[in-house]
DNA sequence: TCTATATTGATAACCGTTATCAATTTAAAA
DNA sequence: TTTTAAATTGATAACGGTTATCAATATAGA
């Protein structure tokens, strides 16, 4: 059964890279979360193990990870990426509370085959797609 | 008839602000673009009439026209941010080509319906939303 | 082991945007 | 009109997340 770790050593060895021991641990890491991460989360628990690590080793990592297809980069409002786990992961789009931040993941076929319709209609090869909803989620309207 | 000129005046007395020479140009200018205008676009025909204006001005009257409801601020791919008409603009999503950076617009009055499905399942409060469809547009193709 | 080359961490640079601040302008009151 | 308090402006420094640079080091195939 393959997992991530396989299909990112496969992806390395196909492009002449190398399987390095921060790699290694910045996948284990990134998986050790749930949902969307942000760099200085990854950086705080990677440097708990390997208090040396670089910055600019995690940012190149994710984006291995993000090119390989496993994990997918965000850009929501304030400017910060995060990344989310793709692999065994359904498609979905996000609810994000202004408020609080917290996201909700939901899916609608409908609204995925209207995206496609729409597409067509424009001779547009569609490659991806975000959809956002903004507003105040049932906890921040008490 | 109400104008964006009339709208812009209106909420900045409500605000205790003032209608400046500045603002007045920076409107003006806005509205001589179709579509999506970049900051960079505005300053640069601003600067034919008034070399001197200050980028800062321009971001914060941008800001303004954004807060009245005016302008919407698009935060696309590239880190940029562009500006769009809004008044008596209908409410619409993009195609983004990937390859040339047009966008064509369109709307969708079945997505708009099950998005708001959506957020009354899970008791959110629908703000806005973004639905962005990345892909190559017909004439990359060719 | 040897060797070519990929990788790493430190840190400078990038770049769009925002904050700071002294000089100036606005608009309402006197 | 003059006065006055407060908003505005332009120059420029600062910000912050991310990326580029580079010399030292690690990797993996020959
Ligand atoms: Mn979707
Ligand atoms: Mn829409
Ligand atoms: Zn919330
Ligand atoms: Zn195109």
């Amino acid at each position: 059964m393959l997992n991530e770790f396989d299909l990112f050593k496969d992806f390395l060895r196909q492009q002449n890279l190398r399987w390095t021991p921060q790699r290694k641990m910045i996948l284990e890491v990134f998986l050790s979360f749930e949902g969307h991460v942000e760099i200085e989360s990854l950086k705080n628990k990677i440097r708990l193990h390997q208090p040396d690590l670089g910055i600019a080793t995690l940012y190149r990592t994710l984006k291995l990870l993000t090119d390989c297809g496993l994990v997918e980069a965000h850009s929501f409002q304030n400017g910060k990426k995060t990344y989310e786990r793709m692999f065994h992961v359904r498609h979905h789009d996000h609810l994000i509370c202004t408020c609080c931040g917290e996201t909700i993941e939901f899916e609608h076929p409908l609204i995925e085959k209207y995206q496609l319709q729409i597409c067509e209609q424009y001779g547009f090869t569609l490659k991806n797609h975000k959809m956002e909803l903004f507003g105040i989620c049932r906890n921040c309207l008490k």
